[in-house]
DNA sequence: AGTAAATTACGCACCTTTTTGTAACCACGA
DNA sequence: TCGTGGTTACAAAAAGGTGCGTAATTTACT
């Protein structure tokens, strides 16, 4: 994904929040500070590499803030940014609206979803 | 992108837009109903096949409608569901939040951006 | 009148590009 | 030697592009 400038801010948005992780990678950070190892262990299937790229590019996106310390093994702690924190609202609210459209979808899903509408 | 069974409504919907395209289509339906050549025109450099996959998705998604119309040259229109329409907002929501939040990131843009840190 | 070509919205096969995974390596100190 | 938080190189997988084929009918040319 080369940064293709966008005119639009929308593709913007999309081009960082976009894909697998980065949406699991907030929800994780929402709960409060984390190390690169907790994040592994929230989400166990992510590669190592990808971890780090993502968090950079969130980094870089000003969602999520480094904080490295001096050490022994190293430590460097992760955390929401206040924007980042503004962002989550807005992907809860993309998670109720998919939970709302839920009866027009195909699913074979097991749940039975009910809907007065 | 398999369709890993996710637990959380936010990971499926960042399956359905997440890309380059998915928030474009949506903004093009948005100013009304299009045919497949309407919305290649509207957006040039998007290949046949990936617009036909993407449509599809969405479709899948019950964010966009399929309208075939028989005929001499197979007429097809495309046009977002209520579903789909009130997914607008969301996204304008995100664009928004990254233009209010564009102050922080670090851009080669020529806007200066002021940081007293 | 007869033939050729274009049109629309794709599907399919092949090939290239991009993304992601894997594994190895780094420094440091317990 | 292990654990920390990486980087790098190489390999595998996934995504995406290109071009051809298709239907049925109109239009264009001769």
């Amino acid at each position: 994904m080369k940064d293709l400038v966008s005119r639009c801010p929308i593709e913007e948005v999309m081009q960082v929040i976009s894909g697998r992780w980065p949406s699991l990678l907030i929800y994780y950070l929402k709960q409060g500070t984390k190390r690169f190892s907790d994040l592994r262990r929230d989400n166990p299937t992510i590669s190592h590499k990808m971890l780090t790229l993502e968090l950079r590019k969130l980094e870089d996106a000003g969602i999520v803030e480094r904080s490295e310390f001096e050490g022994y093994p190293l430590r460097v702690e992760y955390d929401l940014t206040p924007a980042g924190l503004k962002l989550v609202p807005l992907l809860d609210a993309l998670g109720s609206w998919w939970d709302a459209t839920a009866a027009g979808r195909s699913r074979g899903s097991t749940l039975p979803v009910e809907v007065t509408e």
